[in-house]
RNA sequence: GUGGGUGUAGCUCAGCUGGUUAGAGCGCCGGAUUGUGGAUCCGGAGGUCGCGGGUUCGAAACCCGUCACUCACCCCA
């Protein structure tokens, strides 16, 4: 009989794992909730036709890397490949823009895109993300990208870089790539094969290419940032003070360009060196025009999603082994005790103490090895002569202090201790 | 989808240019006399050497194929 597998670049997190994820995951929502921000949880799949028109039908995401099936009914549905979509139509769905604005969300959870494993890139994985609708003020961006900044921060991660860029108005790209395509017209012969094809599906990525000799035919080209709008100008000059105004170091990248299509103006990448090749943590920018493009409202919104796996390789070796603990290790033997051991077990948890036994042992011995291996703090020794002087001993495994406590009573004696210490 | 690297015990890995019963460390189970854990000592279980084929008197090792994992390209968090 074969075994079956788990399925390719889908992960386990095991016991051993979960404390850090708990971690990482906590300090996301503290820190949402700080900012103002509540949570919000949307389907792991919907109708593929809500990913083609957020993300963009001509995207990598869309066009080869979802996971889509035919409903019972031959509908076409996917699952999620990132958040935005989802929330957005959410928020359409449910008229939340008749409410007071702005309005801020988050969320976390898991998301799948059928690509070809690598370090950092699993196809299932998992993003914490906000969104926030309602205000074009840059403060918002700002306070976005501070949120992000911060969380990461706490986490301890380190060489993190933030890189930003202005895509500007729709307007402004529109106006702008006939003017890079005429520059890359003359560099053609030194780009990469890839480049040749971007020039005429999205020009703008040319420009984020890797290719060392791409990188260098590109290096005069006409920056984006040197072409906006008044408007989307003055925009970026607020984000970028803004940003200093706070603190938050920054590094202008004019060739970072997103790869969904419903970015505009601000866009940002916090990247580290610690990452191998898949090096960006977390990034977002504005994308005033969605929740309309989605048949809503115009409603402006900027938004970030941080991979969090990509956090827990970065993270830190921590001590947070804690986390499993166990307070008491009951340690049941001889006839009278199993059967006074086991009820009192019960009555433990029943109280909310945490408490485990190895059924399988039967001597002190063999209870105290697995006492010891279960990290609780004490044992509860509980044999044939407790039972018959109606006690039991209470052992502290580290320090092995011992002391005689009455068994009737011993789950409220225990309690209070446990509120006392 | 393309390329490189790696597949030997639960885990981390040895195994020299092919040679007889495939090893170590850690982990696991048991023991070191009567009811006291971690340390030490002793013993034990556990492997179709990823899978299939080929070369050979003989393959974990060499060749071919295949699968898995992994890193990278592409792209993205």
């Amino acid at each position: 009989m074969d075994m079956i597998k788990g399925i390719k670049g889908v992960k386990d997190i095991l016991p051993e794992e979960t404390p850090q994820w708990r971690f990482i995951e906590d300090a996301a929502r503290r820190w949402a909730l700080c900012y103002g921000y509540q949570e919000i949880r949307i389907p792991i799949f919907e109708l593929t036709a809500l990913f083609a028109r957020s993300i963009g039908a001509g995207t990598d995401i869309v066009e080869k890397e979802m996971y889509t099936f035919p409903d019972r009914d031959g509908t076409s549905l996917s699952l999620r490949p990132e958040g935005t979509a989802g929330t957005v139509r959410a928020f359409i769905e449910h008229n939340r823009a008749a409410d007071p604005l702005p309005q801020k969300y988050f969320y976390i959870g898991p998301m799948f895109r059928h690509e070809r494993p690598q370090a950092g890139r699993l196809r299932q994985f998992h993003q914490f993300g906000v969104e926030f609708f309602g205000t074009s003020d840059p403060r918002a961006d700002i306070e976005v990208i501070a949120l992000l900044w911060r969380l990461l921060s706490d986490l301890a991660l380190s060489n993190l870089t933030l890189e930003i860029n202005s895509l500007g108005s729709s307007g402004d790209r529109a106006a702008y790539k006939p003017i890079l395509l005429a520059f890359l017209r003359h560099q053609e012969s030194r780009l990469c094969a890839n480049c040749r094809r971007r020039m005429d599906r999205n020009p703008l990525r040319v420009l984020d290419c890797k290719v060392l000799d791409c990188r260098a035919a590109t290096e005069l080209a006409p920056k984006l940032t040197d072409h906006l709008s008044p408007d989307a100008r003055a925009h970026f000059d607020q984000v970028l003070t803004g940003l200093v105004a706070i603190g938050i170091p920054y590094r202008l990248n004019p060739r970072l360009v997103r790869g969904l299509d419903y970015y505009c103006l601000t866009s940002f990448e916090i990247t580290s060196t610690h990452l191998g090749a898949q090096n960006a943590v977390g990034a977002g920018g504005r994308y005033d025009g969605l929740v309309k493009t989605l048949g809503g409202p115009s409603v402006p919104a900027v938004g970030f999603a941080v991979g969090l796996e990509r956090v827990s390789l970065m993270l830190p070796e921590a001590s947070l082994s804690s986390l499993n603990e166990c307070l008491y290790y009951v340690a049941a033997f001889g006839e009278e005790g199993i059967k006074l051991g086991f009820v009192l077990l019960d009555e433990l948890r029943g109280v909310g103490i945490s408490a485990q036994c190895d059924y399988r042992a039967t001597t002190l011995k063999g209870h105290l090895r697995q006492a010891d291996r279960s990290k609780c703090r004490y044992a509860i020794l509980l044999g044939d002569d407790e039972a018959a002087r109606g006690s039991v001993i209470l052992r502290n495994l580290e320090s092995k202090a011992q002391e005689e406590l009455p068994l009737v009573g011993l789950t409220s004696i225990l309690k209070t201790r446990s509120f006392s210490s």
